[in-house]
DNA sequence: ATGACATCTGCCGGGACACC
DNA sequence: GGTGTCCCGGCAGATGTCAT
């Protein structure tokens, strides 16, 4: 199958004509879609206007690594620390380098058991009035073929970033700062953003790959924003214990941001063709040898909620969400940060 | 200061083979 | 024929180095 990509059109969706790795006309069509209905990241007229900070570098300022908190330390955080909502998922256990052993942080999410602990006073000075601020960050390690690209999240006052780990803050009112952090986490953390990313990203996300792709036409004061942003907040602060109830807020966030895009029910499931290891630690239903929990989730709401497919199709995914139900499943559970089921 | 790149590790599944 | 073990290679996830 090949895609014709005309150079006219590649230079308005791409100023530096870098090609988006699109397999079928179809997905092709979607790409210009996003890119003709959303906003660069770097528009200067848009609302976002991102600040990015590198904060600790973790070759130049290893030697101010300290093992264990003393006083006027604060904890380092390393990129695998980072996913989605969450921005200590894993806690060291030990060893070091690629050998250093981390854990799921389990429902403690709140708590941080970092590798490395550094005083503030011996901070690079870019991050000395940095680590005060709450702020947002994403783990520049990642893969077009992982289970998702973008894991991004709120950090909080009082930690500091490694290199692996970039922060931003947003211009404008800084009141309304959290709002801004908290909207653009529920947007880049969605599936439609991912499948952007994952149409120009290799091994990692750099600021220029985040800066040149289209966010969703969302005013983040707007009351489409203030949504998003509640969601958000509810997933970070990490309060909700039932795991159905934050799947149904990621479900929310995700047919929202796609709405945004003015797309419906036979987009996403366009999109979720490109997200193969989903669900890889649920339970399938009898006789299927994979679980397809999310996209069955995400497919059922975004047909509620945006139409696009037909009503069987609709039913189709209520009986197969109903079912995985049944058998234990859970939607929007990275597999990596499951809890091991030994049988 | 930054992005590209090489390479490492753990994990998993398939194939070959031995043994019951 | 069925089952257990070992090896190998691919994949996912991660990290350090180097050129610019």
């Amino acid at each position: 199958m090949s895609v014709v990509m005309p150079r006219s059109t590649l230079t308005r969706v791409r100023p530096d004509l870098s090609i988006p790795e699109v397999r079928t006309s179809s997905e092709w069509k979607l790409f210009l879609h996003f890119a003709r209905s959303g906003r660069l990241l770097r528009d200067p007229d848009g609302p976002w206007q991102p600040k990015f900070m590198r904060e600790v570098d973790m070759t130049q300022d290893k030697p101010c690594f300290l093992p264990k908190p003393a006083k006027g330390t604060v904890p380092l955080i390393e990129g695998r620390m980072v996913h989605q909502y969450q921005f200590s998922a894993k806690r060291y256990v030990s060893g070091t380098g690629r050998r250093s052993l981390w854990l799921p942080n389990g429902k403690d999410a709140e708590e941080i058991h970092p590798q490395f602990y550094i005083s503030a006073e011996k901070l690079p000075p870019q991050a000395q009035d940095r680590f005060r601020l709450n702020r947002a960050g994403f783990c520049d390690i990642t893969g077009q073929t992982n289970e998702r690209t973008m894991l991004a999240s709120r950090i909080p006052s009082g930690v500091v970033c490694g290199n692996k780990v970039p922060t931003l803050l947003f211009n404008g009112d800084p009141r309304n700062q959290q709002l801004y952090i908290d909207s653009w986490l529920a947007i880049v953390n969605s599936i439609p953003f991912d499948w952007l990313l994952r149409r120009v990203a290799t091994t990692s996300v750099n600021y220029f790959l985040l800066l040149d792709l289209p966010m969703p036409s969302i005013q983040p004061n707007s009351k489409e924003g203030t949504t998003l942003a509640h969601l958000s907040e509810q997933l970070s602060l990490g309060r909700i214990a039932d795991a159905w109830k934050r799947a149904e807020i990621r479900a929310e966030i995700d047919w929202r941001v796609l709405s945004a895009f003015g797309c419906d029910a036979k987009a996403m499931e366009l999109l979720l063709e490109d997200f193969p290891l989903l669900d890889r630690a649920q339970p399938t239903l009898p006789g299927e040898s994979r679980s397809t929990i999310t996209k069955d989730l995400l497919l059922l709401r975004t047909a509620q909620h945006l139409g696009g497919v037909s009503r069987s199709r609709r039913d189709l995914w209520g009986e197969r969400v109903a079912g995985a139900k049944s058998v234990g499943a859970v939607a929007y559970i990275p597999s990596h940060l499951a809890p091991t089921t030994k049988n």
